[in-house]
DNA sequence: ATGTCACCTGGTAGGTGA
């Protein structure tokens, strides 16, 4: 079984990309971020025509995700449940025996900002609701753009980027309390080559010259990480003409 | 070099967010 994340900045842009990537790569799930499109919008008669179901939850302009699969997704959740949030950021299914979650996570803007303050209360939120499902579900993978560097490792220039945003102390705590959970970085349960990153910025041909971030991460549950086979991040799409700056993070289970 | 991209409003550009 396999499970993937990617971050597609417009599925409006990049619906071909994405399913081209998908008949490349016949995951049983992938989630999506940002796709930037209201539920009218939302293009499932092009997933239904390729073989897949979808799921989706969005907004005008900005986040917004989806869910699709193979087999069909249940039990599912748009939201956090109980956070006051007009932000489209999470969408959660069942699939095949996995509990399913993909987010997007709120950047932050900077430490100082407002934003940085909603994303605290989002991941304080976040850490709260993932626990309640990880009592219900054994079998559970938390996957998406965390818009957080977990390590130094995960950063392309840490001394240039300590304490900026997706960078500072207060985020990778909060990503150590997702881990606390009893979740696994699936990406660190193998060896990688080092300076992987699935996230590069537009400007400053920074693909060009590998100057990323790792944002996009999949956490695994301790029943799932017992199945974990393999973790890894494709570049190729970001290769693309047009390309997303985050390239697709699959996870491989037994 | 902050060297880009996507989307909005109200346009044949400027602002915002990432």
């Amino acid at each position: 079984m396999k499970l993937a994340t990617w971050n597609v900045n417009s599925l409006a842009v990049r619906l071909q990309q994405v399913l081209d990537w998908l008949a490349a790569n016949p995951v049983d799930a992938l989630v999506l971020q940002e796709t930037k499109l209201t539920d009218d919008k939302f293009p499932h008669a092009e997933f239904a025509a390729a073989g897949w179901q979808v799921q989706w939850f969005g907004q005008k302009t900005y986040n917004g995700v989806a869910l699709v699969s193979r087999s069909a997704a249940l039990d599912v959740v748009r939201n956090i449940p109980g956070l006051d949030d007009e932000q489209a950021r999470v969408i959660a299914g069942t699939v095949d025996g996995v509990r399913t979650i993909g987010a997007y996570f709120p950047n932050g803007q900077a430490p100082d900002s407002d934003k940085f303050v909603y994303k605290m209360r989002w991941l304080d939120a976040l850490h709260d609701w993932v626990q309640g499902e990880m009592a219900r579900h054994q079998q559970l993978v938390l996957m998406g753009d965390f818009n957080i560097t977990p390590d130094d490792r995960d950063v392309y220039d840490p001394i240039g980027w300590a304490g900026q945003i997706h960078c500072t102390p207060q985020e990778r705590a909060h990503f150590q309390r997702l881990l606390a959970l009893g979740l696994t970085d699936a990406f660190r349960l193998f060896e990688q080559p080092v300076k992987s990153w699935s996230w590069w910025d537009y400007r400053n041909l920074a693909f060009r010259k590998n100057q990323g971030l790792r944002i996009d991460i999949i956490l695994v549950s301790e029943a799932l990480k017992a199945r974990t086979t393999a973790c890894v991040i494709d570049k190729l799409p970001r290769k693309n003409e047009r390309p997303s700056d985050h390239a697709p993070v699959i996870v491989t289970l037994g």
